[in-house]
Order: structure tokens, then C-alpha cells, then sequence
DNA sequence: AAAAATTTGGCCAGCGCTGTCATATACAGC
DNA sequence: GCTGTATATGACAGCGCTGGCCAAATTTTT
């Protein structure tokens, strides 16, 4: 239960200040030292006092995770993707669920900071797209990554992870496009957040590249939510001129829309085809189950941590890492667009 | 930036050891010393050195969460509420999601405990059901809460917060008796989850009060699932004799029987009715609403980590602490059981 | 074989706080 | 008032590790 560095350094034959090094991958230690070392840090199951090296760096080796999101299986994705970077890089994860709309939150978030002593920052939206954020921690010096909507890297996204809903988008309503469907609607989601524009943009741009453009009484704003794909989609199919396949813009609104369907005993998908957007459990739970985007949560969540780890640490080559990394969601064709089981 | 106890020491004119006490809510320290202290460190805004009061103290000022829940608005609000509980007492929250069917699940707690130093360990279902953690926990001296299904507090649960899944069954039941509902069918969970069969005998003894008895043909087995209410439903409202009402054990099973009833052209709640288990977000989404029992997830959780701070303390007091304290969760009466609006 | 480069050890300060114990101050009672 | 007890505050060491620095040991190069 007590075991220090003494007892590491002494069992290896070495010098504490060499099992630190060892600890710390610092470069000038031999092959055959390390081993040495690294073996005796296993036997004794050698567990470092992470309080007593944070305080000897004075820099943590814990990163943040600030978010404000209802959707819970976003977020457990998001927190199971940092873990696993954490993990493999021996870090901790400080999860910060807070209110986006409190007018302190750039205070906020940098006593988290101080407190903490975080190394970092991995920020979803809306804390991404907030650019006074960004600027408050560029300022004091926060490493922070952000994840957003976006498909165009611009020098102005630094340390960006994208995801680029505008192509997955464009997918989706090309699968529907090659499936027959021209009457086809989009129901989006709040407007707030940027993903809901970014999925709309590419719903126009593959119909216009069909030669096809959305009708303005189809492209209908709305929440992200299922009550809202309900009205949405109960409107929509009560009116003269139907769609015959619906985009919406995220897996509950799509549910929803599904759900007015069957009220109104209009078939899935033979009368009315109908995609969603996420892969949440959600477009697996209904039936029959939604064609979707799939948005590899975990795996973008990972990769940021891990790009964060890359611009915290003390790396010795001056060039900052302003990397911005694109991830398109696939299409996952189901059955509530297309009845071959 | 790096504002210290000493500052605050020095502005509020005491020394820094009274300002330490002041942090830790030591008894011995005057009304006006305190005030004075605490204004001190208002003004600097003074965040205290986690890693430092860690190494120091040499015990951390963090707990663990251990879970394996596919329910990601569980997991959630048990987060929410365990980090309200940290905020308060200025601790850290560290999450850690796991595989439980692990074989090395003892071993791997251990460490994690051992490498974060932590002060203590809240356990959910089904870690809070494992005898064998408890015990290597126990014997570790490793301070822990468990979060679990039950009623009746005994010596052998110390330090649970239970939760009262029999009680709130009955009072569900009794809520469909009391609206003249006599035959009753009872959809259950997982049969290792210890909460669907708290529900299950809370269902019966209700029946039981009124002089009724379950029939074998309406009491199912099944999985917390969507799909499994969706089938058992129909199922169900398929066979000769039909019950008028439905007590899913869980509200996705609720939701799955809802949408069967649907597709069958059965008028909810008028031929049926249906309730749930939970208050999830899920319950609120159908159509109609589901009546429900609701679980106060997150002051669940909070007074769990309350309960450990409590446990983990150096509370002068010899008497450990071995609560039990038994949350009932609340009847929640919507559309799907009674249409007065 | 000498010179140069690399690897390792020793030493010490100190990160910012808490525990222990000693001291100072308050409040009794006579 | 004064001693006695309870309470409030301060001084100081040290938690386990890292960083900086230089010297010593070792290896590699010329």
C-alpha cells in the first residue's frame, strides 16, 4: 500500500533520479536501464503518487471534460473515448457537466483549471463554438481541444477536432435521392447548434446536385427532440402535397417522425421513408429500425484527448500542434428507409 | 495564476495553519477568524492546491464512481448527483466505467483506488452486488458506499443506500387496483438485476392485500428492453384472455408495450393501461406520457457520496458510520393509467 | 589511446499544503 | 484578582516526487 520510488530504484540497482526519468519517458535513459527499471516497477506493482508528482511538476496529469448536453448517450460515448486515451497514457479524467448559459462560465471553467491543475481541455458544443471561451483560454495559456461541426479546416479552428455533418448529410440524402425519392423533406434541429445548419447545407447541396431543390415548406426548424419530430412530421404528412421520405436531423426527431407515421397508418418505408442522424441506441429501439449517420462518438472523443495530450506536453519541438482532423459519420442504411431485410 | 494559502494567510492577518483549518472545517476556529478567512479568500479568489492538500494529507480528496450500465441517463444522473455532492465538500469526482464480467474486477479496483488515492468508492448495481468486492474492499480498509435494491436494512448491508424498488411496486400496483383494474400483468427485467424481482414481489403483495393473485400466464420474464415489452405485449394482448393493464418493469419495457398496443389498435389507457418504472427522459416521450414511478436518481447518488465523505473522514468519533437509508420512489400518475387530464 | 558523447547518480530545494505539538488567548470558578 | 481548564492559533517538519545542476561512470567515436 506504500510502495515509493525508493523501493523501485533499490530493487532495480538504480538511482531514484532514474526510475524518475524512466517514469517520465525523458530521453537519455539505456535500453537495457529502462527494462531494468521498468521490470521492477511491475514486480512490486509500483503504483506512482500522482498528488506528489503533480505538485513536484506542478502541471496535473488530469484533463477536463466541460459539457452541457441532454443527450446522455453522447456524453457517456464522448467520456468512454477520453477514457481510454486517458488510460493508455496514464492520465485522469475530471468531468465537469456544467450550465452553458451561466454568463460566469469562462470563470468557471478557468477555476476548474486553476483548481485542478488541468493539463487540458477537451471542450464539445456548445463550449466549443463560444469564441470568447477559446480566446480567455488561448490567453491564460489553457491547452484545450475543441470538437465541432465543420468540414473545412480554417486556420482559425486551431486544435479542432471536426466533424463533418455536412458530408454525412449529403450521404444520407443521396441514399435517399438513389432510392427514388425527390419529395423529400428536412426536419432540423435547434438552431443554436451549428450541426443542425451543417446537415441542412448538405441536404441542399445533394439535392441541387441532382438538379432538385428543397421546397421551403419541406425544410421545417424545430428541436432536437421527439415531441418535435411528432408535430413536425404529423404536420407535414396532413398537408396536401406530401413528402415521400423524410431526412431528420437527429434519431429522436426521426423516432418521433416515426411515430406520427404509424398513428396516422402510413407505412415504413413503402408510404414514407425515414432517415435519422447518430446511431444512438435510440434508431435501434424503434421500429422498423432508422437508417442513420453513424458518428463514431467514442473514437473522435479519443482522438482528442490524445491531441491534447500531444499540445500539453513538454515536447521540445517548438512547432505548436494546430492540427484539425476531419471525421465523416457513415451512412447506415436500416430498415425505415429501405425494406431489404 | 498561482495564488497560495499564504496570501490568504496574509491578507486575512492569520497564520497559515488557521487558514488550512478554515479549508477543512476544523471545529476549533473562532466565528469571526473564520469569517475573516473565508472573505480573504473570496476577494483572491483562491482555489485551493488539490495535489498539494492530497500529498500533505496523504489521502485524496477525491472518490470513485465504478459502474457497468448500459443506461446512459442513469449513469448520468448518478454522475450529476455524486459531482453535487463533490462540489460542496470541494472533492473530486473520478469516473470509471468498466467491463464487470471482468474476471480480474477485484484486482482492477484495488488499483484504482491505490493509483488515485482515493477516499473512497460509491458501487452501483451490479458492483454493489458483488459479495466478493465488498469483502476485498473490506478488508483493504478502502471506504465504500453501494447503491442497491432493497427494504429492509440489515446488518449485512453497511453503508447501502437502498432503494426501496418492493414499496414502490406496491404503490403502483395499488394505483391500477384503485382505479378497478384486477387483472394485471407484470412485465419483468433481467433476472440477475436484484431490482426486477424487488418489483416483482412488490407487484404480488399488492395483489396479495386486495385478495387477488398474479397469473403465471401474465407474470413474464423478459430483459429491460424495448423490444422485449414489445414483444411480450403483444404477445400478451394476443392470447384469449387479456389483461386490462400492464406493469412494465422498467419504461422502455413500459414504451415497447405502448407501441405494441398501438400497432394492435388498442386505446391507451381506456383498454389499457400501462405503467412504467424510472422517470426516464423515455417515459415522457411516448404517447400518451407513462405513468411511472420515479426514481430520484441523482439525490440517490448525492447522498451516497455524502454518506462516504462521512464514512472516510477522520471523524473523531469511533462509531463507523453503517446507515442505511432507504429512498422510496415516488408514484407518478400521467396519461397512460388514467386519462383525467 | 585520448577525446567526445552519452548515461547515470548525488544532492538539494521546494511544490503547497496538513499533522503534530507547543503556545497563546478566552472563559470559567473561587 | 488568580489558577485551571477549554479553546484558538502558530511554528515547523515533511508528504513523495521533480527539476536543475554538476560530477562520475560508462560507452562511443576519432
Amino acid at each position: 500500500m506504500k510502495i515509493t520510488i525508493n523501493d523501485v530504484a533499490k530493487l532495480a540497482g538504480v538511482s531514484i533520479k532514474t526510475v524518475s526519468r524512466v517514469m517520465n519517458n525523458e530521453p537519455s535513459v539505456r535500453k537495457d536501464t529502462f527494462d531494468k527499471v521498468t521490470a521492477a516497477m511491475k514486480q512490486l506493482q509500483y503504483q506512482p503518487n500522482t498528488a506528489a508528482r503533480n505538485l513536484a511538476s506542478s502541471r496535473s496529469y488530469s484533463i477536463g471534460y466541460v459539457y452541457d448536453n441532454p443527450n446522455a448517450y453522447y456524453v457517456i460515448e464522448m467520456q468512454r473515448g477520453m477514457l481510454d486515451a486517458c488510460r493508455k497514457h496514464h492520465y485522469e479524467l475530471i468531468i465537469h457537466p456544467t450550465n452553458a448559459q451561466s454568463p460566469e462560465i469562462v470563470q468557471e471553467v478557468l477555476e476548474l483549471v486553476e483548481r485542478s491543475r488541468l493539463a487540458g481541455l477537451v471542450l464539445t458544443p456548445p463550449f466549443s463554438e463560444m469564441p470568447h471561451l477559446a480566446e480567455a483560454l488561448t490567453e491564460k495559456e489553457v491547452a484545450f481541444v475543441r470538437i465541432i461541426s465543420g468540414s473545412t479546416p480554417s486556420p482559425k479552428l486551431s486544435n479542432c477536432v471536426l466533424v463533418d455533418d455536412f458530408t454525412a448529410a449529403f450521404k444520407i440524402t443521396n441514399h435517399l435521392l438513389e432510392l427514388g425519392h425527390t419529395d423529400i423533406a428536412f426536419l432540423g434541429g435547434d438552431e443554436e447548434h451549428s450541426s443542425s445548419g451543417e446537415r441542412q447545407a448538405g441536404f441542399e447541396a445533394a439535392l441541387i446536385k441532382r438538379g432538385l431543390k428543397a421546397k421551403p415548406e419541406w425544410v421545417v426548424a424545430g428541436r432536437y427532440s421527439f415531441e418535435s419530430g411528432v408535430a413536425r412530421a404529423k404536420a407535414l404528412m396532413s398537408a396536401e402535397n406530401k413528402p415521400s421520405a423524410i431526412f431528420a436531423c437527429n434519431d429522436e426527431i426521426a423516432a418521433g417522425a416515426l411515430f406520427s407515421a404509424r398513428l396516422m397508418n402510413i407505412s415504413i418505408p413503402d408510404q414514407l421513408a425515414i432517415a435519422g442522424f447518430e446511431n444512438s441506441p435510440f434508431s435501434r429501439q424503434t421500429w422498423p429500425p432508422l437508417t442513420t449517420a453513424h458518428q463514431p462518438n467514442s473514437t473522435i472523443a479519443q482522438y482528442a484527448a490524445e491531441l491534447l495530450f500531444k499540445c500539453s506536453k513538454k515536447t521540445h519541438n517548438k512547432a505548436d500542434v494546430k492540427q484539425q482532423t476531419v471525421f465523416i459519420p457513415e451512412l447506415l442504411v436500416r430498415e425505415s428507409t429501405s425494406s431489404v431485410t
